[in-house]
DNA sequence: CGGTTCCCTTATATAAGGGAACCGGTGCAATATT
């Protein structure tokens, strides 16, 4: 594929774009930040976008696509997601195919054989497609121009664990001829955003972050003692609340039991969870999608690929496993721009299943195995598909323990997938050096749970604390959430909560790297009145008293001050 | 870590209480069975 540059043919890139999206998809304006973003894909830089759902976040690589000389890739974790995006992509669009383990072996040749001849502009695949070497040489073979990384917080949130072929992405892009890469999300804090520019191995990023600010969305946390009083006052809120709105719940059982008891009070309220049979969750998603649910009572498994503008809450039954996945889930309310709400229903106690996920690691057992298996194969390097042979591990695990022993340094991936030990280390250190980064990613789990608590109890502005959270400084009072509320009711008892600014305010900014005596290096992530949040690379999020710092140059050290140029944010 | 279940024991023949064991969320791909 050549691009031709007839006389009357304009020539500015964004001229171009403008072009293309008019016609391929009838997009006749654009906005400012998806133009830009579309600049940068179309002179091959990297890209993060972060951008609200329903923003467009799409159009960046889909409008450039006709423009670039070859097919765009685009990794999608869920089957539903392509799906829904190839189904949504115009007529005169490029055409686009997926590669998944759903297609019917006819399909699957119908799809490569697109891909080869050079008719696919799109290629849509989940992460674990790029795991297997036959489907990454064929797809080199087809020198696609661009890799998207769609939903990209995965890497951040999914990569770790549960899908770890997240974590690989980078050697595939590799394998692939290096095409530019587009990561695009949401929702993303400042350390997730460098946690995808770093995994994914992007060089010089251009970052474009649109504000995450939704006033709309009235903000509530309200703290239990009793569960039974936490269920009634959660079905009460629900009942009297504007349909139709989303109830988050933490177990399956849960969702079961909420949504019966709504049923019981006449409401159409149906359970989502990832137990159900496909046909019904796809019956659920598409009567919450028309509006004939009034109430959906859902696990986390429901969320992406919700298409629906006029949710009017959002409602938690527990703390969520971080604020990352709260700020996710209550974006799904409002996005019509009406009035919506977002309550946290909580019990401290709740913090224990979420500590108990983010406990769950891989153990030193697997990774000696793992490690072994590396140096035994150290003068024929062995490929994730032989270490699963001889370890007997299953593929997700081995895919882990690698990725652990990988980011320990204790191992390399080469061009051709074969791992190697790096060279002078031993076995049992490697195994050792990968366990204690498990239990650093371990104890950063458990202090985003210990975030939403903070979150929960905050006695401040509840936008504030979220915004701070993701990076923005935001000046309270909001006037929108609970707390604030109460503040404006009672100015006096607000007055004597105000401090004034703390003398030692402003020594460790926003954004400045630290270091501390006991928890190592970090980044200041917020400054409250007498107190900063730090994310130390090891030791997660903590929350330091200024006083406590004072006098105490040794403790807290600032390494460098902000304002550097570290590309992610 | 907390909630639920299950089984056993104990005080009375149906139930209550206690302690141990177990479970808890996200999806891909690939495989085994109808």
């Amino acid at each position: 594929m050549t691009t031709t540059h007839g006389p009357d043919r304009p020539d500015e890139p964004a001229q171009r774009l403008r072009a293309a999206a008019a016609e391929v998809f009838g997009w006749d304006a654009l906005r400012p930040g998806q133009l830009t973003a579309m600049e940068w894909v179309l002179a091959g830089h990297d890209a993060l976008v972060v951008m609200p759902t329903g923003s467009g976040k799409s159009a960046v690589f889909q409008a450039p696509a006709p423009l670039l000389p070859g097919p765009v890739v685009v990794v999608s974790p869920l089957l539903a997601l392509q799906r829904d995006q190839i189904a949504g992509l115009p007529e005169r669009a490029p055409r686009a195919v997926a590669l998944n383990s759903a297609l019917t072996a006819a399909e699957e040749q119908a799809a490569w054989r697109a891909v080869e001849e050079g008719a696919a502009g799109f290629v849509y695949l989940a992460p674990e497609q790029l795991a297997k070497d036959e489907v990454v040489e064929r797809l080199a073979g087809a020198h696609p121009a661009l890799f998207v990384v769609d939903e990209a917080q995965c890497v951040s949130s999914w990569g770790h664990d549960f899908r770890p072929d997240y974590l690989r992405l980078e050697q595939a892009v590799r394998r692939l001829g290096r095409p530019p890469l587009l990561a695009l999300t949401a929702t993303a804090a400042p350390p997730v955003r460098r946690e995808i520019v770093e995994r994914l191995g992007m060089e010089r990023p251009k970052v474009l972050v649109t504000g995450f600010d939704r006033p709309g969305i009235r903000l509530e946390a309200r703290r239990f003692r009793d569960d039974e009083e936490r269920r009634r006052a959660l079905i009460e809120r629900a009942a009297a609340e504007p349909k139709p709105g989303l109830v988050y719940a933490a177990t399956r059982k849960d969702t079961e039991r909420y949504a019966r008891e709504l049923a019981d009070l006449g409401f159409a309220a149906e359970a989502y969870h990832a137990g159900l049979r496909a046909a019904d969750r796809r019956r659920i998603h598409e009567a919450f999608q028309s509006g004939r649910a009034d109430v959906v009572v859902a696990t986390s498994a429901f969320g992406m690929g919700i298409d629906k503008e006029d949710v009017r809450f959002v409602l938690h039954a527990a703390l969520p496993g971080s604020l990352d996945a709260y700020y996710q889930e209550i974006g799904r309310a409002g996005r019509d721009g009406g009035p919506a709400l977002a309550v946290l229903h909580y019990r401290p106690e709740d913090t224990g299943m979420q500590a108990y996920f983010a406990s769950r690691t891989t153990g030193r057992d697997t990774l000696d195995e793992v490690a072994d298996a590396v140096h035994e194969h150290r003068d024929d390097p062995a490929d994730l598909a032989a270490l699963r042979e001889d370890t007997g591990l299953s593929r997700p695990r081995v895919t882990t323990a690698v990725n652990l022993l990988e980011e320990a340094g204790a191992v390399t991936t080469g061009e051709e997938g074969e791992v190697r030990p790096t060279p002078g280390a031993d076995p049992d250190e490697a195994a050792a050096r990968a366990e204690r980064t498990a239990e650093a990613h371990r104890r950063t789990d458990r202090s985003r749970v210990e975030m939403a608590r903070a979150y929960a109890e905050t006695t401040g502005c509840r936008r504030h604390f979220l915004l701070g959270y993701f990076g923005e400084a935001y000046e309270p009072p909001c006037g929108n959430c609970d707390r604030c509320e109460a503040a404006a009711a009672d100015p006096d008892a607000a007055a004597a909560g105000r401090r004034p600014a703390h003398p030692a305010a402003g020594r460790y900014p926003v954004g400045a790297e630290v270091r501390h005596g006991q928890w190592g290096a970090g980044t200041v992530l917020r400054e409250d009145g007498d107190r900063i949040t730090v994310l130390f690379d090891e030791a997660g999020y903590h929350t330091l008293s200024l006083d406590a710092l004072a006098g105490r140059d040794d403790l807290l050290t600032v390494v460098r001050r902000p304002g550097g140029d570290d590309g992610a944010g």
